[in-house]
DNA sequence: TGTTTAATTAATCAATTGATTAAATCATTC
DNA sequence: GAATGATTTAATCAATTGATTAATTAAACA
């Protein structure tokens, strides 16, 4: 009778509302139970420790970010130009829906950086998805359709231009002050402009 | 006697880099104290507050960022190229060389976007900076040297690419595990890569 | 129904935190 | 060198935190 909702699903989202607004330190059990509704202890009783939610909740996270490019990178399909339109387009769009999680990954990720090596060798994929999009470059070089550039390069080029303007976005908010519609548009062009800037710019 | 050492400016020295490791809530007095070396009632003594000292590191990592920038591009000597460079060189050094102050300054102003508000509105100069880059840069487009893009977009490229590759660092470290010349070698690079990038990407 | 297991609650613990206090020590001035 | 004010210390406070416990209630099962 007491089942007519899901105490875990509901410590899970919570977790992720507070986790992701406030960072692990600043996040406390109370403020995720309060959101929750339940219990405090319900949430130790479900989750052993705070620690444990918040990797859970890191984790997550980090899947939903990873796959996305790994996807795109991975479908020969496409040509490179494809794929960063693709990819461009896919982030950008993504990230104005979700407007928390790369701020969240980011500023997680760069207090605790040992974290990220452990996931990165869990997922060796992403090794050999690094090595077919660089192969793909190199081809399309030799062809000459584009100048020469290192795969890590680009991609950290691409990651660049997609994630940052999302991290800052809740700054450019404040600076604008009463008018947000301004970054919001600039926002929306950059999904078909920042793939147009970053195809100029390597194409022969 | 016991003043062979400036205890203020020992504080301010072990709080920056207390809170550029750790941010502000994971940062402690107590931390700050030992790390100066003095009893942690001094650190209330010259400084009110926590939140106090926090905001002068904070408002001097944000002031060492910005003055960077604005000077580049009031210089009226430089051409828009000359500009590019001159950032992306500029940048790039300074984050290799102070590698935690963008991942802090980042990691802490998204969690008080309220802040960025303020100290821009404070410093005006922001505005007509951007105006008279916006200025150069429609000029530049009716010469017929670069192709149409607003100047918001642009920058926006522009820090996207200098600062996103060096908060990630401590990550690509932890992926790269043993090796971290690789990606210190990319970012030396960088240094012009990412100026060449960009040109390219907006001349006709 | 009676019993056992699972879920939930309120109360509390121990540790850590920013902050304060009162006393001690140093430095300066007369 | 005594007095005054600035600096420093050790001790402590009150609040908050993650975690635990013991008791209570609901669910499942026999």
């Amino acid at each position: 009778m007491k089942k007519d909702r899901n105490t875990e699903q509901d410590i899970i989202e919570a977790a992720r509302l507070v986790f992701q607004e406030k960072g692990f330190k600043e996040a406390t059990m109370r403020d995720i139970a309060a959101r929750a509704n339940i219990n405090m202890a319900m949430v130790h009783y479900y989750f052993r420790s705070k620690e444990n939610l918040f990797f859970m909740i890191l984790d997550e996270a980090f899947r939903l970010l990873v796959e996305k490019i790994v996807t795109v990178l991975t479908n020969e399909e496409l040509d490179i130009f494809e794929k960063i339109r693709t990819i461009v387009r896919e982030y950008i769009t993504f990230f104005s829906e979700k407007p928390f999680l790369p701020q969240f990954l980011m500023g997680e990720v760069i207090r605790n950086p040992e974290w990220i090596g452990k996931r990165m060798l869990e997922n060796m994929s992403f090794l050999t998805v690094f090595r077919t999009f660089s192969e793909q470059l190199e081809k399309e070089y030799e062809k000459g359709t584009i100048r020469q550039i290192s795969a890590l390069s680009l991609l950290l080029n691409i990651i660049s231009l997609c994630v940052f303007p999302a991290i800052i976005k809740p700054m450019a908010y404040q600076v604008n002050d009463c008018d947000n519609s301004v970054f919001d548009l600039v926002i929306e062009d950059r999904k078909t402009e920042v793939a147009d800037f970053i195809i100029k710019a390597i194409k022969v």
